[in-house]
This record gives C-alpha cells, sequence and structure tokens, in this order.
DNA sequence: TATAAATAGGATAAAATTATCCGAATTAAA
DNA sequence: TTTAATTCGGATAATTTTATCCTATTTATA
C-alpha cells in the first residue's frame, strides 16, 4: 500500500508528535528505535518531512526533531504520504494508466473509485493528533 | 497500490478473457501491444496466472493463452491479485507491523480496516466477466 | 518425420527502492 | 574559543522490482 518510507514517515511523525507535547526533542536513534527501523534510512525521511515544513528541526549540540504543538493537531496523514509517496495511491489510476480519468476509465475505474476516494478522506481526515493520543493511552503500537 | 507485475497481470487476463469468449488464443506479443506492457515481461507474468490455473495456456505452433469460457464469470480479480502480488495490501497492516493484529493494532488499525474490507470486498466481488465487458462494450480502455 | 510457430524458463541487466557510511555544517555549553 | 553533540547531505551498497535476451521444449501441420 505505502512504500516503507512512508511507513516509517507516519510513525515516525507520530512518535515526534508524542514527545512534542512534552517539548522533548528527539533523534533519529531514539525513533528508529521506537519504530523499529533502519537508523539512517529513517534520518533520510525525517530530511524529507522537515523540507515539507511537517517536522521542525533544531541543528547542532542538544538538537533534534520536532513538531510545533499547536500544528500536531492540523498536520493530516495525507500531508506526511503527500511528502514521501505523492498523491498516486489516492489519484493515480489503479491499472496505471498514465492518469486516471472519467472519460477514459481503465476497467477497474467504477470499481475502484469509492475505495479511493474512502481512503482519501480517511487520510485527509486523520490527524497526527488522534494517532498520537491512541499511541499515548496504549490503544495501539508503533512496532512488532 | 499494486504492483506493475499485477496491473499488467489484470489487464492481460482481461485482454485474454475477451478473446477466450471468440475462442482465441492470443500471444504475449499481442497482448503486450493491447496492454501496453514489456512483452517478455509480460510472458513471465503469465506464465504465473498459467501457474495458478487462471489462465490456460497452448504449447506449441498454434498456441497461446487462453481463459476457459465458463470460468470467465468465476474469475475474480481478487484470485488474481493474490497470485501476484499476494493478500498483503488488504490483509496485512498499513503500517508493516508483522501481522495486521487487532489485539496488538498499529496507529493507523481502525481507520484502516474499512478502507481495506472495502477493497477486499471489492477484489473478491469483480468477475473478469464484467471487467471484460465494459472493455468490449468500449466503456473502458486497457491503455493509454 | 521435418519444420516452423509457439510457450517455458534460466540467465542477465536495468532501474527503483531500501539501507549504510562518512565527512561537513551547525550550535549549545563548557 | 574549543569541544562535543547533533542534523545535513553526498556517495555508495544491497535488495527488490522491472525488464530483456536467449535457448530449450512442445506441438500442429505440411
Ligand atoms: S482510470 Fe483507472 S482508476 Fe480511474
Ligand atoms: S495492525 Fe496495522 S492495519 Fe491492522
Amino acid at each position: 500500500m505505502f512504500s516503507k518510507a512512508c511507513e516509517y514517515g507516519i510513525k515516525a511523525s507520530i512518535f515526534i508528535a508524542i514527545n512534542s507535547y512534552e517539548s522533548k526533542l528527539v533523534s533519529p536513534k531514539e525513533i528508529a528505535k521506537e519504530i523499529d527501523s533502519p537508523q539512517a534510512f529513517t534520518a533520510k525521511i525525517l530530511q524529507a518531512l522537515v523540507k515539507h515544513d511537517i517536522v521542525n528541526s533544531i541543528k547542532g549540540a542538544y538538537g533534534g526533531f520536532e513538531i510545533d504543538k499547536n500544528k500536531i493537531a492540523k498536520v493530516k496523514l495525507a500531508q506526511i504520504v503527500n511528502a514521501i509517496d505523492g498523491d498516486a495511491i489516492y489519484n493515480g489510476c489503479g491499472l496505471g494508466l498514465h492518469k486516471c480519468d472519467e472519460a477514459h476509465p481503465c476497467p477497474v475505474h467504477d470499481k475502484f473509485k469509492s475505495v479511493r476516494e474512502e481512503l482519501k478522506f480517511m487520510l485527509e481526515n486523520t490527524s497526527l493528533e488522534e494517532l498520537a493520543l491512541n499511541i499515548k493511552s496504549g490503544a495501539s503500537f508503533l512496532k512488532v
């Protein structure tokens, strides 16, 4: 469904959010440990999230990553997915035609439409905040 | 969403089905041209579909690929996807945890569940027949 | 039986994704 | 101002996916 990079990006964002609530910066090392991902690769993904203005990086000694507290509720999954995988998953053609076009549909277009729209809706309406709160409360998990 | 191999596999199956209605065998060359895919790679995918008993191959001179006429309505998209990509797309965890487990859910589990179930339902209830008929009638297209 | 047309399948190559490594740049604190 | 901790970013490597090539095998027909 999503690329590994995107999976890591989502999980990393959630972990950063949790710590940002407590004004705590986290490092790629901590993140990788917590979400069970390769550290250097995770660092690269963090760079992408920083470039897309989803995550904030503080360079130098005692630095690390954070997300603005007042942004956590506003950041939606769709932004993260878009930053890493692009929008093909919910805007592209399911069978790889150059574009998904109502006027020139692929064989699965009508069947897929609702699935993809539900996915899109879900991604656009799920905030980092709710995902982070569920982790905090122990209702969901970032690894294993 | 799906791998290239799977996209080709689905489109190839539809094209074979259309021709099988007219008892016409088709070659990887014709298929690749019709679905705009690399021929040799397509041939490999056909081998997989044959092994999974979705497509029938007739070897030797005047041979080619076909699908049993009385099977076309019974073959569901899910079988093709499963044969090529496996079931991870609708049974695996959306964030890559080892398995999707109600008792140990990832942060997006509840949100994803319905999307994935709709996808699964769609794949399990869409037959090659209806896809082939829509191509035949000109309501949908296999390429561009 | 010989021939030609076709699928099967192994070997290889190219491209994309995933992953690692290391030095440069940055910055807080001693 | 020096040091140490840390992100940034380029180079490289490993793995997986996608794609190509070539030969072997199969089989209908002449
Ligand atoms: S054209 Fe293929 S999904 Fe719309
Ligand atoms: S545990 Fe991740 S989708 Fe179910």
